[in-house]
DNA sequence: TCTGTCGTAACGATTATCGTTACGACAGCC
DNA sequence: GGCTGTCGTAACGATAATCGTTACGACAGA
């Protein structure tokens, strides 16, 4: 499956906008959180653009613009992150049309078709198990300074 | 994530072989499971591969060569087929290390961790209530002739 | 008007998967 | 012993997704 690390990056986003704004502060700049994560400032503003068509966030332009949250931490879990950055199903199905004349090629994607949903709907059951709230809950409590 | 197509093709291919062998044939050719998924032979070559290196079917060589089961059906689950064929964890972290002198950049990758340790321990345990022998058997009820 | 940031296009680098060709290795059969 | 069919695997190109980067116009407040 591949290495995507765009659930990760976007939750890091939220979290480092979540506590910033806890601190005080309006808006939060694509610079800032690209410092944060070590990466460019273009990847953040580009999944935060889906984060706020998402309804997750939301943006100022011009001077002292930069990004706020639409919603509370804890009102925001995982899948509504994984449904705003994540394109396609978990699995696939073949990218060429089966034999339809082979029994197997005929029933292989009705029935994997059925198997992957249920799978799916219990990831997105996990997935909205847990809120924002815990993430950055789970960051601050992180060990300092480990040996 | 996107889109991986290696579990269906894998499960396809079981799927064959075990129906095969229910009609009597000793072993499966992988040019006659290229043509039921209509791919190549070395596609499949190649998961069967990864299938025998985790013990769940076997290989001839020489003449009369070919593939057969290594267990039941019954006795293969979903989640055997996707520890053999998927290589890495379902969600990655950050490409680079991110800012160890940010609290969020600090603390995120052990958060998301023990986040995504929980969640593909789901998964997981949703793949292994699958059993081969329920993929045929949804494979065979699929409605013929759909109009 | 100046400044800082967003919004977005464009391009190259990297990576994973797949399809294909090719060819040696192997084992049964004549 | 040679013939034949299949595996085992390397090699290469095509495709697609993601990421990092540069660039530049749009916007809004000072």
């Amino acid at each position: 499956m591949s290495a995507n690390s765009r659930l990760t990056i976007a939750a890091h986003a939220l979290a480092w906008i979540g506590l910033y704004q806890r601190q005080g502060h309006e808006v939060a700049t694509s610079e800032q959180i690209a410092a944060s994560a070590n990466t460019n400032p273009v990847v953040i503003r580009r999944l935060l653009g889906e984060l706020r068509r998402a309804g997750l966030v939301e943006s100022r332009r011009g001077a002292g613009a930069g990004w706020s949250l639409a919603r509370e931490l804890g009102s925001i879990t995982l899948l509504d992150v994984y449904e705003a950055v994540e394109p396609g199903p978990l699995f696939a199905m073949h990218r060429t049309v089966p034999d339809q004349g082979c029994v197997v090629g005929h029933g292989i994607q009705p029935a994997m078709r059925g198997i992957y949903q249920d799978i799916e709907e219990t990831l997105r059951h996990e997935l909205a198990r847990v809120t924002l709230e815990k993430v950055l809950r789970d960051v601050l409590a992180a060990p300092h300074q480990p040996l």
